[in-house]
DNA sequence: GGCTGATTGGACCACGCAGTACAGTTGGTG
DNA sequence: CACCAACTGTACTGCGTGGTCCAATCAGCC
């Protein structure tokens, strides 16, 4: 079972260093110190089912990455932390990121990855959208804001964001991206 | 010459369609009419040659579906006709888009092809910075507001609402994110 | 201890694909 | 027409890789 964990986390791994396009069975075996044996045993239907598996592990690692300040954007210090656990996260890993790779290389892989990414998407979007409604609850934003549009919106920009930072390694896209939208909902309120 | 063009045209379509891992020699060769032969009789280099041919190939196309209206951003209608330009195309095209496919496929492939990348996404941004500046010198747009990274954010927006466009197939985070950056340029005008 | 089923190792196979070799075949120039 | 160089068609090769097979080992249990 652990075995299981090791060949998900070195499968991941790999994907994120080397793209999916360059990663074997046997790179995965060496990595996590097994064969293909062992794959074939916990993955019955093979490279598509493991990365099936991987996409939901780095699924959970974009939220997790984001706590605890994705649950409590209730004031403008808190989507401040937010936001510079955002860029620092994402500056720091560069080109290797867990969400850049779900979305432009598993994601597209298969329907069910799709769904995986298409799942993470939502839920994102649903907390980010929870704090703007804390935001308008407190008086913060203006109540004629669209709370899942601007959601959306974030979202789409730090995707953009990132994106454009694994093709150029600068994170200033991302940073004015999540600033100008953050400004948008300050501006608002005023 | 002509046969040399068919080829990377056949080859582009044929990635926009499977993606860069499911196209083969073959299939381009079929695709154009040609075969193995003067595939690499144009591209001494094989494959990579090719995808970097490719790959210039696209990003010129981003550009030239913008037009003319990239050239024109002198007033808030002409930049809703761009909006609306930008979000009809890339909802027409759906899955199928030489930007996502340059961003997310071809861009990460070789350190040529994430040049040509960089170099697509300068040139975009330097033409939506000079329809900022343009709006700002009008008195459109606050002074106050910083163009490139206004520009940077919008291009940014974009990105990231075609990749979500690519992995659902819903314009809305599209549609949102580049709302907001247009409301965000309209708002500090007020 | 011996039986059974779940694990593990690693040799093996089949096949798809990039790239090559070589034999034509045009088309332009003297 | 003759010649040469730039092209084109096609059969072939070598290799990397996903996936299979079976023998060996381990863990629990009577």
């Amino acid at each position: 079972m652990a075995t299981r964990g090791r060949i998900v986390e070195a499968a991941a791994a790999e994907i994120r260093e080397r793209g999916i396009a360059g990663v074997t069975l046997d790179d995965v075996g060496r990595r996590s110190g097994t064969g293909k044996s062992q794959l074939f045993h916990y993955f019955p239907d093979g490279k598509e089912q493991l990365l099936l598996a991987v996409a939901e592990r780095e699924a959970e690692r974009v939220l997790e990455d984001q706590e605890p300040q994705l649950g409590q954007l209730d004031s403008w210090a808190a989507w401040d932390d937010w936001r510079d656990v955002v860029v620092e996260k994402y500056r720091r890993q560069g080109v290797n990121c867990p969400l850049g790779v779900l979305i432009t290389e598993i994601g597209h892989h298969t329907p069910a990855a799709q769904a995986v990414t298409g799942k993470l998407l939502a839920q994102w979007q649903r907390r980010v959208r929870a704090g703007i409604e804390d935001m308008q609850a407190a008086g913060e934003i203006r109540a004629d804001v669209d709370p899942d549009r601007a959601a959306a919106a974030l979202i789409a920009a730090i995707q953009g964001g990132v994106v454009i930072l694994m093709s150029s390694g600068s994170s200033k896209h991302l940073e004015y991206a999540l600033d100008l939208c953050l400004d948008y909902l300050r501006v608002s309120s005023s």
